[in-house]
DNA sequence: ATGTTC
């Protein structure tokens, strides 16, 4: 990127002010080398987001942003319905509600090394990854409006899982408001065999160990400790919601020239909050934000049962479960008043700060537990929501690594066999079904999460708890 | 991300 368009505001926190259409500046957090090797894309798109009718504050792009449909993945936009604020299908992805979700085990090291092939076998034998992949859950119409009304409430109630694991997902694992209804026929189709699954990308189940803890207080009150084994679950709602965003862009890029919204670029398609498409897609967006819950907590079954035939002294107890592709109604302060805004996510963090009524009550005290997943081999990172990060970007804090290389790049330069043989070398096992998705997901076509990470907490947008990395990664 | 093609 060009810094010369932008005004350092401080050594994490880069402006681009105001003008032309721009009804508010952008703001973008990172670090001087993260910013110079970020895409200009990321500049433009930041630019665009902030002419959008309603925004407040700022167009904010997280340290690990990137070029992506529209809106800039790692994007956070904040809109009042009462200024005549929107909501976009591209601002909160393609991928409606992708999270991660982390499980305590109770094991050390040794005990994964000592069953680490077979447990890697059996986890890739039992949950089913990649592209179209189906599980062994059939929803008929009835069960899949309960589960789009549901969530992992639904999938608790149906016995995967336990009523705890619900008290440590975000909205409780279930999304108000959801509008069954409002998902078409197709994407419900796509769906009904789906349930369980991992997908395929960055998608990831992996078995992993505390290597690093930063912050002992805090990662006391989250349970992780130095040797601990956690197993970390990134996936989202399939085909569901990339169905439900595809349908709803349609819509909104007809919906945003009837109510006079002028669009720099066709991909930021957009409709008033209070028009009859907004609404309808915020009730469909809930559905598929349940969808990914269920998703997540199905998995977390699965996982369970695996680790009770491997390692039955496993105890698998729920650290936190967190969407960052969503837009969720919340209260911030924002021109001296409590105001009650449209906060899209997309590649970004949820990241309350400590003290906020939705985090869990046994971590309130601590701040909300941000996971970021970093690419396989590489090493994800637990984080805690910090007060400050509520008037830096609507406590919100970056999502991931973020792609370096395109796939297509990737694909040229490394086989997939290469890749596994490498990660086997420094102990850790995958298993994919596809040899060109392992490729494409090389730790070396991802930026350095660290950098991210460290960008992150330096912003003030969350603080450092542990860095986790993989022993057995089951790669879609 | 994705029944990898609007």
């Amino acid at each position: 990127m060009d810094l010369s368009q932008l005004k350092r505001r401080s050594d994490f926190e880069w402006e681009i002010p105001q003008r032309g259409a721009m009804r508010v500046p952008a703001v973008i957090y990172a670090s001087e080398a993260l910013m110079r090797e970020m895409d200009q894309k990321v500049y433009e798109q930041a630019v665009n987001v902030a002419t959008l009718p309603g925004i407040v504050k700022a167009s904010y792009a997280m340290p690990d942003a990137h070029w992506g449909y529209g809106f800039p993945i790692g994007g956070v936009a904040a809109f009042d319905p009462a200024e005549g604020g929107v909501v976009s299908a591209g601002g909160v992805g393609f991928d409606i509600s992708c999270g991660v979700r982390c499980l305590h085990t109770g094991l050390a090291r040794a005990d994964v090394m000592a069953v680490q092939k077979e447990l890697a076998e059996m986890l890739y034998y039992r949950i089913p990854a990649g592209v179209g992949s189906t599980g062994a859950i059939h929803l008929n119409e009835t069960e899949m409006d309960a589960m789009l009304a549901g969530g992992a409430k639904w999938a608790v109630e149906r016995g995967w899982g336990e009523a705890a694991d619900l008290e440590r997902t975000e909205e409780r694992g279930q999304m108000p408001h959801a509008k069954p209804g409002n998902v078409s026929a197709l994407a419900k189709k796509r769906q009904r065999d789906e349930m369980g699954t991992l997908g395929s990308g960055n998608h990831y189940l992996e078995v992993q160990e505390v290597t690093e803890v930063y912050d002992e207080a805090i990662a006391r009150a989250f349970g992780l400790a130095r040797g601990d084994i956690v197993v970390m679950i990134h996936c989202g709602s399939r085909g569901l919601g990339h169905q439900i965003g595809t349908e709803y862009l349609k819509r909104m890029a007809i919906a945003a020239p009837q109510h006079g919204i002028r669009l720099p670029d066709r991909e930021l398609a957009c409709a008033p909050i209070e028009s009859d498409v907004g609404q309808d897609y915020l009730g469909a967006m809930r559905a598929a934000i349940n969808c990914a819950l269920a998703n997540r907590q199905i998995l977390t079954h699965l996982v369970r049962k695996v680790f009770a035939d491997v390692l039955p002294q496993a105890r698998l107890a729920l650290l936190y479960d967190v969407s960052h592709n969503t837009c969720k109604v919340e209260e911030h302060r924002a021109d001296g008043g409590t105001r009650r805004l449209y906060v899209h996510r997309k590649g970004a963090t949820r990241a309350f700060g400590p003290g906020h009524p939705d985090i869990p009550e046994a971590l309130r005290a601590a701040g909300q537990p941000v996971l970021i997943g970093g690419s396989m081999g590489t090493g994800s990172y637990v984080l805690a929501g910090t007060g400050e990060s509520e008037a830096r970007s609507f406590s919100s804090a970056c999502h991931g690594a973020g792609r370096a290389m395109s796939r297509h790049q990737a694909l040229r330069t490394w086989k997939g066999r290469q890749v596994i043989d490498a990660l086997a070398s420094r102990g850790i096992v995958v298993k994919s079904p596809s040899m060109r998705g392992v490729a494409e997901e090389a730790p070396e076509a991802y930026k350095d999460v660290s950098a991210v990470v460290d960008a992150a907490d330096l912003a003030g947008l969350a603080k450092k708890v542990a860095r986790v990395e993989p022993l057995v990664c089951i790669k879609g």
